[in-house]
RNA sequence: GGGCCGUUAGCUCAGUCAGGUAGAGCAGCGGACUUUUAAUCCGUUGGCCGCAGGUUCGAUUCCUGCACGGCCCA
């Protein structure tokens, strides 16, 4: 157990006398008759002289977040969800007794006032106590006011002090809950019907990633955490529900980054009878509704750079992307040669088991994403690097596929579903000859999934859009932990 | 996994270049103060200087390793 410091002993002492007096240091619940909010709205209009005739008490709580005595009278402030308000303490209201008892209370302890509203001297709308009810006594002292917390790894290890003093931060998650909430009512609107599929899996599949391990000890069998929900969404597909969404964690075992955390949010939803082009103009009408309903606005500012979401976006295929914006030659887009050759000339590291798409697929990460800055579809994606969607009816080698690019970004990743099982059955041994090459990320044979799929998946539509990434581009946040209440730390 | 940077009081930060046993503001504690709001004024407590070694008469400071964090790269 941690050595307790010296303003600890000093809160405990306090504790100890309120508690001698008789006071509850932990009473349950508290008949609050208004919020802060409710407060203001309620009586901020209001000028000095008719808050004077207000003589109705009413009671609030909250957290104690400043504190400033006059001896026989106190200022402070408390803060409850939905914002802060002034309180005025003076002995001659709350009695001796009640007076006592504030004077042992310290910033951080939750308390509940009763009393009638008024306007002090410089015009803040202030509520005189005439009872304050100790709610909970806060034993360590709350971060500095002033400078507030600005530790990274304390903001993100104790996110709840962060919370606390840093209102940007709860503002950014209540923003963060209504990008949800929105999307969930624009695809229930479009009849989706939300659904929820295994996040453990005998066989992960639906993406191109390490899993994390898991073993189920009554069933004897070892289980993977998702990495992603594909191949039981589009099995509820060829059950019939033909319109599907579900937004949920994804889990991959990988490094952490300012654009990766192991667990994420992801939106994954299917339209039969649609094709992925149909899905792009689905793509711009949710970003440009959602930022209408969020932001009241459809431009934002991400990193000093203006992003414009008006539809329509730019449609790019990946080889006139790679062309124009990376600068590669014609003939590297089919020799493999000149593919790795172009790469090295631009520092790109390669292993030797690199096909020509993952060749491609590095030089486009690496030369064009980071320059996609407002909203771009990149279509065109070749079959080898997308195995569960259906190839180009022009140009087999290609996939009816886009990705979507924000911010140089990768925002979203959609395609036309595969529903042929032969031919999906060959991307699969494509698959497992990789895995046996030592590619630990290409996904298993899903003998489960090949028999669905012989049953029949309709033309279907589907795409995958990154919840976190999707906030962070509309909260201005550098960094993924800044979207995730509690991002993965090591264990200190 | 590699490179660079950081870790000093509850919080925010000086001090480290040039080694001599640690400072400020806020918070806290004591005192004055019944309309303040970063309240003010007087006084004052508080530190394994991330951890472990090494160099040295002496290390927060120099060196090495480790831990955690940040950024960049893989």
């Amino acid at each position: 157990m941690e050595k307790e410091n010296p303003l600890m002993e000093q809160r405990r002492k306090k504790a100890q006398d309120l508690k001698a007096m008789g006071v509850d240091l932990y009473p349950a619940g508290y008949k609050c008759d208004l919020s802060v909010s409710e407060a203001i709205e309620r009586f901020g209009p209001l000028d000095a002289q008719s808050l004077e005739k207000q003589k109705e008490r009413y009671s609030l709580a909250g957290r104690i977040m400043s504190i400033r005595n006059f001896g026989k009278a106190s200022f402070i402030h408390i803060k409850d969800r939905s914002g802060r308000i002034q309180a005025y303490l003076r002995k001659d209201k709350l009695g001796e007794e009640g007076f006592r008892i504030f004077k042992l209370l310290d910033i951080g302890d939750f308390v509940g006032i009763k009393g009638t509203f008024f306007r002090t001297r410089t015009g803040e709308l202030t509520i005189l106590a005439d009872e304050i009810t100790l709610l909970c006594k806060a034993l360590r002292p709350l971060p500095e006011k002033w400078h507030g917390l600005s530790d990274i790894e304390i903001r993100y290890r104790q996110r709840y002090l962060d919370l606390i003093v840093n209102d940007k931060v709860k503002d950014l998650f209540i923003l963060r809950s209504r990008i949800i909430r929105f999307i969930r009512e624009f695809f229930n609107t479009k009849g989706f019907l939300e659904v929820e599929t295994p996040m453990m899996q005998p066989i992960p599949g639906g993406a191109t990633a390490r899993p994390f391990k898991t073993y189920h000890n009554a069933l004897g069998m070892n289980l993977y955490l998702r990495v992603a929900p594909e191949l039981y969404l589009k099995r509820l597909v060829i059950g019939g529900l033909e319109r599907v969404f579900e937004i949920n964690r994804n889990f991959r075992n990988e490094g952490v980054s300012v654009e990766h955390n192991p667990e994420f949010t992801m939106l994954e939803f299917y339209m039969a009878y649609a094709t992925y082009e149909d899905l792009m103009i689905l793509t711009e009408e949710l970003f440009s509704d959602l930022l209408q309903e969020v932001l009241g606005k459809k431009v934002i500012e991400y990193q000093g750079h203006s992003i414009d979401f008006t539809p329509p976006w730019r449609r790019i295929p990946l080889f006139e992307a790679l062309r124009e914006i990376a600068g590669l030659r014609e003939e590297a887009l089919t020799d493999i040669e000149a593919a790795a050759s172009f790469a090295e000339s631009r520092d790109i590291p390669l292993t030797r088991r690199d096909s020509l798409g993952k060749i491609l697929t590095k030089i486009f990460d690496n030369l064009v994403e980071p320059k996609l800055i407002s909203p771009t579809f990149i279509f065109g994606y070749p079959t080898e690097v997308s195995p569960l969607s259906r190839r180009n009816d022009k140009d087999p080698s290609l996939t009816d596929r886009f990705e979507l690019f924000v911010g140089g970004k990768e925002i979203a990743n959609a395609f036309t579903e595969l529903n042929d099982p032969d031919d999906q059955r060959e991307r699969f041994n494509q698959q497992v000859a990789l895995r046996e090459s030592g590619d630990d990320e290409a996904q298993f044979m899903d003998e489960d999934y090949l028999t669905a799929m012989e049953y029949g998946l309709p033309p279907t539509a589907g795409e995958g859009i990154g919840i976190d990434r999707v906030v962070m581009l509309l909260t201005d946040s550098p960094s993924i932990r800044d979207v995730i209440l509690f991002p993965h730390m090591r264990s200190k």
